[in-house]
DNA sequence: CGGTATCCAATATGATACTG
DNA sequence: CAGTATCATATTGGATACCG
């Protein structure tokens, strides 16, 4: 990308990360921790590999990820985020938050993962009531899922099945991250399709949407 | 900008906001208020008119902006952030604190106006010492002039000149933002050609940068 | 002032093939 | 697996000219 030859911080920061795909991969990079090439390709569906490798290089040259040589059992080159990459993470989660005003628009060919359907309730929900014993609580949306356990005032999340959960929400993404990230209530969540099993008036008391 | 098509919320936000100039343009709507599209041409050096156009079409038609007509004194349309437009503000403030770590190169060809010297101390440092008298500070940088306020544990600025301030700070751009946002110390600016008149010790002490 | 219109250059996309 | 390479096409961006 071009700079846009202007002394200020925000163009700056601009100028390393305003690329198109970017700041997408650091999100990958954020949000499963070191990983190989196609990990990152599979985790950003669309892009293109020629792409994806200038991407990456340009990130290297920039500082804010590392190649690493994994040992023996992987074998292969791993990419990192460096303390810069990892300083992005303030910026990826007011761009999301911010961004959670326009996932009322869910389109029939999107791409939807386990990781995306973590992340929001960890980053963006906190555990109103810290002193209550935790709650694992299932998460089934469009097909993946994921766990996040309510508990000690905030919200852990990971992708994947919980063995006994003391509640399950499952149904369209939009209506399972809608009412776990506070954009509508459970009403108008099972209004359009998400179903329920275990307790859940407790468990979603607890849940409270930051900002 | 073509979609990510990705249902996730930072994709999402990418979507509308990820093309080039759009944060920059949001930045100068934040900065300014509400202004025309001629100022906004000259809070963004080096963008392309019928390129600002287009933005400024796509920001109105994702609700980010909407235009208004001016009372008779002005007589034109200016430009203002909705809701939606306003609520970037963190993001722009993620960024640009993020961004910091790269102003420590000063390219001699790189635009600079009074605007942007006054918005990094306003939102990357904080008055330590919220209960003394208030402080006013003239900065002058690359020829470009602000003033801050310091007092109430807040500081405020605005681009300028102060009748009557307590400290004086003039130099590079470089020298006089580093210090105001603790990227480099009172030595190190001084050795890069910051010049004070004042009290200097007593205010900047008071001076904590955020994060 | 507030934009449109036009043209050229640069970049992104997508497919596919190839290599160690 | 982990890329690099290449090519065709589409889209975007930049520069400049122009106009009500």
């Amino acid at each position: 990308m071009r700079s846009y030859g202007q002394y200020c911080s925000i163009a700056r920061a601009l100028d390393v990360v305003g690329d198109r795909w970017t700041l997408l991969i650091v999100r990958e990079l954020l949000l499963r921790g070191p990983c190989r090439f196609t990990d990152l390709k599979n985790g950003l569906p669309g892009v293109a590999t020629n792409l994806l490798s200038t991407r990456l290089k340009e990130l290297e040259d920039a500082g804010l990820i590392s190649r690493e040589d994994a040992p023996p059992p992987v074998a292969t080159v791993l990419y990192a985020l460096t303390d810069d990459g990892l300083a992005l993470e303030p910026v990826l989660k007011a761009l999301g938050l911010w961004g959670l005003r326009f996932m009322d628009a869910e389109r029939p060919d999107d791409a939807f993962q386990a990781r995306w359907l973590a992340y929001a309730p960890a980053w963006f929900a906190t555990d109103a009531d810290p002193d209550a014993p935790p709650a694992v609580v299932q998460l089934i949306a469009s097909g993946e899922e994921a766990v996040i356990e309510i508990g000690g005032g905030e919200v852990r999340a990971r992708a994947g099945r919980a063995a006994d959960p003391d509640l399950v929400l499952e149904g369209p993404a939009r209506a399972v991250l809608g009412l776990l990230t506070g954009v509508i209530g459970i009403d108008a969540a099972t209004g359009i399709g998400l179903t329920t099993r275990g307790r859940a008036a407790d468990v979603l008391a607890r849940l409270r949407p930051v900002g």
